[in-house]
DNA sequence: GTCTATATGGGGATAGAC
DNA sequence: GTCTATCCCCATATAGAC
C-alpha cells in the first residue's frame, strides 16, 4: 500500500535511514542548498524524482537530518552522564560526546543542525527547538551541578552558550589528519574550560 | 568611460559600497544563496540587471561583503590594541571590538564572512583567507603576550580557537531586546574567560 | 519502490537602447 | 549607470507506467 511520507522521527524504514545519512553528508559538505536532489539521488543509486516517494519535499530531508543529529547526540549524552559519577566527570562528558558527534567518523547530522538552521521554515522550527531544548538542559543541570561544587563559576547560562560556541566552530578547522584526535582534543579543551582534574584528597 | 567591476578591496565608489552594505544585511539575514539578485536590486532601487554593472558575478559580491567585514573588523582591533596599555586590556580590546562587530546596529558583513564560508570558490578563498589570518594574527599575539604575563594559559592557539568560537555563535542567541547591551555582554564573557579585572597591587 | 518524462518556475547573467 | 527584454539553464516536484 502507497503511503505518504512519514513524520521525521520515524526512521525504522532502513531505505529512509540511508537517505538521511547520506544527505547528512552532503548536506554538511556542500551546504543544503547547493545540494540538488539530483546529487542525492546519485549518491544513493536513485532517480532525483524516486526520492519523492520517501519524502514529501526536500525540506522534509532537512529536517529529518537535523532531527537526527540532535536527538542521537542527546541519547548518547544521557547514556555518558548515567555514568558519570562527579561533577567534573559529568562536565567531561558533555565535551566529550559532543565533539564526537561534530567531529567523528560518519558524524555529519549535528553539524547540519548547527550551521542550516536559517534554512529551516518557521512550521518546522518548533519541532526541531523542542529537541534543541532537550538536549541543551542536559548541559544546563550537568553545568548547574558543577557550579554547585565550586568546579565552575555561577554564571553557567553564559558557560554553556560559551562552551557550545567554542566546541561548534572546531568543525571549522580540526582536521583529523593533523595530529590530536577528537578525545585528546576534548580533553585540551576541558582543561581550558574547568582547568586540570583535581586529585583525591 | 565604461569599466569592468573593480577588486573587491577598492570601496571607493560610494555606488559600489552601498551594495555591499545592503548585500551584507540581505546575506546575513536570508542566507547567500537564498537571496537572489533581484532581491539585491529591490532592496536598493535597482534592476537585477544593473548590478552587473558593479559586479562581475554573484559570487563577487559575496567577496566584497566577506573582504569588508574582515578588514573593517582588523581596523577597528589594531585601533584598539595600540590604545590598550596592559595585557588584561588587549585581551578585553580582542572580546570587546569582536563583538561589536558581529552584534552591533549595522553590522552584518562579518557575519557573512563567518557563515557563508561555503559559498566561496576555491578561487577566491585565497585572498580571504590572507585577510583572517591577518586578523588572527592581531589576536594570536595579544594572548601570547597575555599568556607570558600571566593573564591565561599557556595553550593560547586552542585558546584562541575557542573564544573565537563562543563569540562567533553569539549571533545565534544574542537578542539586543533581550537585556544585556553588546558592552555588557562582552564583560561577562571577559570574566569567564580571563577571571575579574585585577587590582593595583 | 523505482523508473521515465515532463511540468513549472525561478535563478544568474547578457545585449543593446537610452 | 540604469533600463528593458530576454536567454538559457537547472532547480523542485508531479504523473503515470512498470
Amino acid at each position: 500500500m502507497t503511503r505518504k511520507a512519514a513524520p521525521p522521527q520515524a526512521e525504522d524504514n532502513s531505505r529512509r535511514a540511508e537517505l538521511v545519512r547520506t544527505a547528512a553528508r552532503l548536506f554538511r559538505d556542500q551546504g543544503y542548498e547547493r545540494t540538488t536532489v539530483r546529487d542525492l539521488g546519485n549518491a544513493v543509486g536513485l532517480q532525483s524524482g524516486s526520492l519523492f516517494y520517501h519524502f514529501r519535499n526536500k525540506e522534509e530531508i532537512l529536517v529529518a537530518v537535523m532531527a537526527l543529529g540532535i536527538t542521537s547526540t542527546t541519547e548518547q549524552l544521557a547514556a555518558a552522564l548515567e555514568v558519570a559519577k562527579t561533577p567534573y566527570d559529568k562536565v567531561s562528558a558533555l565535551i566529550h560526546v559532543h565533539l564526537n558527534s561534530l567531529l567523528g567518523e560518519n558524524q555529519a547530522a549535528l553539524e547540519v543542525m548547527l550551521y542550516e538552521w536559517r534554512s529551516v521554515s518557521a512550521e518546522q522550527k518548533p519541532g526541531l527547538i523542542v529537541l534543541r531544548d532537550r538536549y541543551e538542559a542536559l548541559w544546563q543541570s550537568a553545568l548547574d551541578e558543577a557550579a554547585a561544587a565550586g568546579v565552575v563559576g555561577q554564571d553557567t547560562r553564559l558557560l554553556r552558550r560559551m562552551v557550545l560556541g567554542s566546541l561548534h566552530w572546531s568543525v571549522q578547522w580540526f582536521r583529523r589528519d593533523g595530529g590530536d584526535s577528537v578525545d585528546a582534543l576534548a580533553e585540551r579543551m576541558l582543561k581550558l574550560v574547568i582547568g586540570p582534574r583535581p586529585q583525591a584528597d
